[in-house]
RNA sequence: GGCCGGAUGGCAGAGUGGUCAUGCAGCGGACUGCAACUCCGUUUACGCCGGUUCGAUUCCGACUCCGGCCUCCA
């Protein structure tokens, strides 16, 4: 049994794929004109983290992310940079495809692009002017009529007459309402724009997704994702739209990942305070990242700080350390370490406790170590196969404990081994005061020694 | 003002009506030439006030504080 908690009731319910073994999962992708922020990759990896469990748990899910590449930020960015919308959009979707890669982020199935579907949109906005639902006002706008849809505010409890007070909703005497919102609107001169029924222009940012995803997965499909300011106003226009063009209920659950802060604020473009994907690349192995986010559970906040990065830094190095020159045999079909991991997984994708249960196996694995090599084979491939359910422990163990840190400074492997292989030396001519000499200048240079039966290995600190 | 969500040990972060989360840090021990890694043991907790209960950190109510959304934002 799968539950998740659904944002349109606000409490965990138990699964329901509308076709028994399958699920259609459309999440909201990026705005691609500049480059992605920690925010960003919060949405990305967790959304990865759910299709990767939902396929464990043995169904056959189509995963959709769309990419918003027309949009008022684009033009202006373009117009700014002196080139043209689409160069910049592609130069942006290729940086993301890198981020992601970089991240261990699978590809979604497909990653529809905005101006691929524009006669589908049209089409969408068609269907709601024939059904009363859209207006072009005198201004060109062509607008959602909100008030004709009785559900509006469903998803985030609200109710038109209340919006009203807080009169923040921008005003246009075109509008009939102010919570009308726009679904196509004219070119301005030299801006790009398509044919419509309203005349030339482009749409406006919600209609995207309804006919997106409609066009993917079907009028009515199981899960939609997306970052948590996403939930109002857009997946509340989104289901108005939808509901109404199509007549039929759009989705049936609603996920929304936690905000990620900075010094207990909201990260985000608007207050400047967010940090790029590649600018904390170029301080920690990307796998860090990922494991800060997967650290604690996909609906909470989280604090990123340097801190917040290092202690993810030193959890995963134990991970690796249990990994580190251990030989994998294969992993049991099923045992308890699987049965408790899933069972965290089912409820709601309790990616944190199913850490826990990674760190009792490394436990088990490290002392089995010692004691029976067989099992310890057999708990090393364990944890592998769970790990990979979560998208970690990808990279070889020995790699990734000498670049956990990504620091362009500091000492190369040929001088860090030159070093050990000389202290080795002394080891051997029992010439201790030379050999703490050359541990303390690596310590001193971040590298970190570790003797064994085999020989010395180093982990970059 | 409206609507959501929080408040857990030194830090991070889960969870539960009565027994262990987990990681880091600390302390004691084992291993080690000394370390590191690892192992064993161990200290510190559930915002405040009431209620329900044999028993509440967990359920209910009030309070305080914090965050998010109500405007483009993952």
């Amino acid at each position: 049994m799968l539950k998740i908690y659904n944002t349109l009731s606000g409490q965990k319910e138990v699964f329901k794929p509308i076709v028994e073994g399958k699920i259609g999962m459309y999440v909201c992708g990026n705005t691609v004109y500049d480059f992605c922020h920690i925010g960003h990759a919060r949405a990305m990896i967790s959304f990865d983290v759910i299709s990767r469990v939902l396929r464990n748990l043995g169904y056959d899910l189509t995963y959709v992310r769309n990419i918003t590449d027309v949009d008022d930020k684009i033009i202006k960015r373009a117009a700014e940079n002196n080139e043209l919308p689409s160069d910049l959009t592609e130069r942006m979707i290729a940086a993301q495809q890198e981020d992601e890669k970089a991240l261990g982020n699978l590809s979604p199935d497909r990653e529809p692009k905005a101006t691929e579907f524009m006669q589908e949109i049209i089409d969408m906005i068609q269907s709601l002017v024939d059904k009363g639902y859209a207006y072009q006002g005198d201004n060109g706008d062509v607008y959602y009529r909100a008030s004709k849809f009785a559900d509006y505010g469903k998803l985030n409890n609200r109710k038109l007459e209340e919006m009203l007070a807080g009169a923040r909703i921008e005003v246009t005497e075109s509008k009939e309402h102010p919570a009308d919102f726009v679904l196509w609107k004219p070119v301005k001169a030299g801006e790009v724009h398509w044919d419509s029924p309203w005349g030339k222009g482009r749409p406006g940012w919600h209609i995207e997704c309804s006919a997106m995803s409609t066009n993917c997965l079907g009028d009515h499909f199981d899960i939609h994702g997306g970052g948590p300011d996403l939930k109002f106003p857009h997946h509340e226009n989104e289901i108005a739209q939808s509901e109404a063009a199509t007549g039929k209920e759009y989705v049936n659950y609603w996920m929304h990942c936690g905000a990620v802060r900075v010094n207990n604020e909201k990260m985000s473009k608007s207050l400047g305070n967010f940090f790029t994907i590649r600018e904390v690349l170029k301080l920690y192995n990307p796998e860090v990242l990922r494991y800060l986010m997967v650290s604690s559970h996909y609906r909470s906040p989280i604090d990123y700080s340097d801190q917040s990065l290092n202690d993810a830094k030193v959890a995963l190095e134990r991970l690796y350390n249990a990994l580190r020159g251990q030989a994998l045999s294969t992993a049991p079909e099923s045992s308890d370490y699987r049965v408790r991991f899933e069972k965290a997984l089912r409820d709601d994708f309790n990616t944190p406790v199913a850490l826990s249960v990674l760190f009792d196996l490394v436990r088990d694995l490290n002392k089995a170590k010692t004691e029976s090599p067989e099992l310890a084979e057999s708990l090393a491939a364990e944890l592998s196969a769970l790990a990979s359910v979560l998208g970690l422990l990808y990279q070889d163990a020995d790699y990734f404990l000498k670049n956990s840190l990504v620091s362009s400074e500091g000492m190369n492997s040929d001088d860090i081994e030159a070093l050990i292989e000389e202290r080795t030396l002394a080891r051997k001519n029992k010439d201790f005061a030379r050999s703490d000499e050359i541990r303390d200048l690596l310590a001193d240079n971040g590298i970190e020694l570790l003797d064994s039966r085999e020989g010395t290995s180093w982990t970059r600190k």
